[in-house]
DNA sequence: ATCGCTTCAAAGATATGACGTATTCAAGTG
DNA sequence: CACTTGAATACGTCATATCTTTGAAGCGAT
């Protein structure tokens, strides 16, 4: 009825995307000049932009700009209306969760807005989905768990920030995961976006606290041993924690 | 530099949309048709479709086909491959905050699932989202929250429950505004949805019970007063009332 | 001068034909 | 049996033509 069913098609599909996938071809690519442009604010919003214009600058066909502008237009960043052209939507239409339009801000002039807001879905979401992990997680989960929070131990004291951040986000992305709610756990890839952005941002200064270290051993072994609450209370002085350095280091 | 620069045009446009505001043209047409149809796993994943049948089956022309496929790309319900067509991905790596993918699944035979994810997520975030607005709604926001649990309390007594459902959709969609973090105030849509869902789902047999709606003016009282862990607790019990009240439901 | 209708043209929306290109699958070869 | 090679396939891109919508100019009447 609806084409032919592969059912396996997509097991060597998942290990091929190792983390993002983008939207390839040449619409890919206009896609990579106009998302950052327009999410940074470089193209305010109310800005108007013409088919052809977008066709001559960048060299492509009609086709190419038009599926580029439709995904745009699917993200709410631009709408696009016969005589008129293509609008810039104002920023409170946005599609502010999609995974794209939070890297494009997270890499341009909006960066610091962008990070306060995850910070505080962090410091919503986090503690919430220890919670659920600590009730809903399986074995496996769990023993992967608590092998991260050593492996995390041993690179905070051996000053390895590039591997502790490595960690760090396979941690809380596993967290995220082990809740059981699938939205909960599409926002692991989020939150290492903004771990990384964050070690970026203050330039690896310090090496990481042993006090918060410790907090994500505190949590690995709430979650293993079936702690709910203690799970759910670490894990918010972590983030909350994470919140508070971030508005010092932004003022 | 980018187009001439309309800075209120989108002034109109912002009237224009009253709540929700679909992709429009034929790749819209598609667009309801393959969505709901892939968000419901009627159309598995691991399926592929032929660019060329989409063609024949609606009618339309490539390019019509062909941006409907690339919005459908961009929300990663797809992905199509030279060679071998248009597959349907994996639902782990559907972008489940898009708020089509999340009206279409609701639409459809996910629904149960939906709305538990759903709840799971009102519950870490409408109760951070008080506690923010305790602290930074602006004084009109304060008013306009006063004033509707207060219609909100009046449609319950008269037990009407349309013009109810209206007033609670407004209520929580601005107490997540007024929180000030723009990725909240975006969830202000989907809880709406979620709270038509729910109405829908038991048909209405009850009216609106006298306990929540205290804890409505409950939160609109700590708001105004700037009580942020009052306006945090009472919104809780709101949300977590909610979620056991849906388990209960979906058995 | 203002209002309302008509007319025109700009710009996107759609359709279509042609060609390019990557990828799969299988035939052929050692 | 493993490897190479080639052809078929289905998407990717380009170019062009036509249609549709709609903002704005033009124009007449009140």
């Amino acid at each position: 009825m609806w084409g032919r069913s592969q059912g396996d098609a997509h097991r060597a599909g998942a290990a091929d995307y190792p983390g993002r996938m983008e939207i390839q071809g040449l619409p890919g690519r206009l896609l990579d000049e106009l998302g950052p442009a327009i999410a940074s604010g470089e193209i305010p919003e109310g800005a108007v932009l013409r088919g052809e214009d977008l066709e001559e600058r960048f060299g492509v066909s009609r086709t190419v700009v038009r599926e580029a502008v439709r995904i745009l237009e699917g993200m709410r960043l631009v709408a696009s209306r016969r005589r008129v052209g293509i609008t810039v939507q104002p920023k409170s239409l946005w599609d502010v969760f999609d995974p794209m339009v939070i890297r494009w801000r997270l890499a341009g002039a909006d960066r610091p807005a962008q990070l306060r807001s995850l910070g505080s879905l962090r410091v919503a979401v986090e503690p919430a989905a220890a919670a659920l992990a600590a009730r809903h997680a399986s074995d496996d989960d769990r023993r992967e768990l608590s092998s991260l929070a050593v492996e995390l131990t041993v690179a905070a004291r051996e000053a390895d920030l590039t591997t502790f951040l490595g960690y760090d986000i396979a941690f809380h992305a596993l967290v995220l995961r082990a809740s059981g709610n699938e939205m909960f756990a599409h926002l692991g890839d989020t939150v290492g976006a903004v771990l990384t952005g964050r070690t970026e941002y203050h330039l690896m200064p310090h090496q990481p606290e042993p006090y918060a270290i410790r907090l994500h051993r505190e949590v690995a072994d709430a979650i293993c041993g079936g702690d709910a609450a203690h799970a759910e209370r670490a894990m918010r002085t972590i983030v909350t924690g994470a919140l508070e350095e971030l508005n010092q280091q932004l003022g």
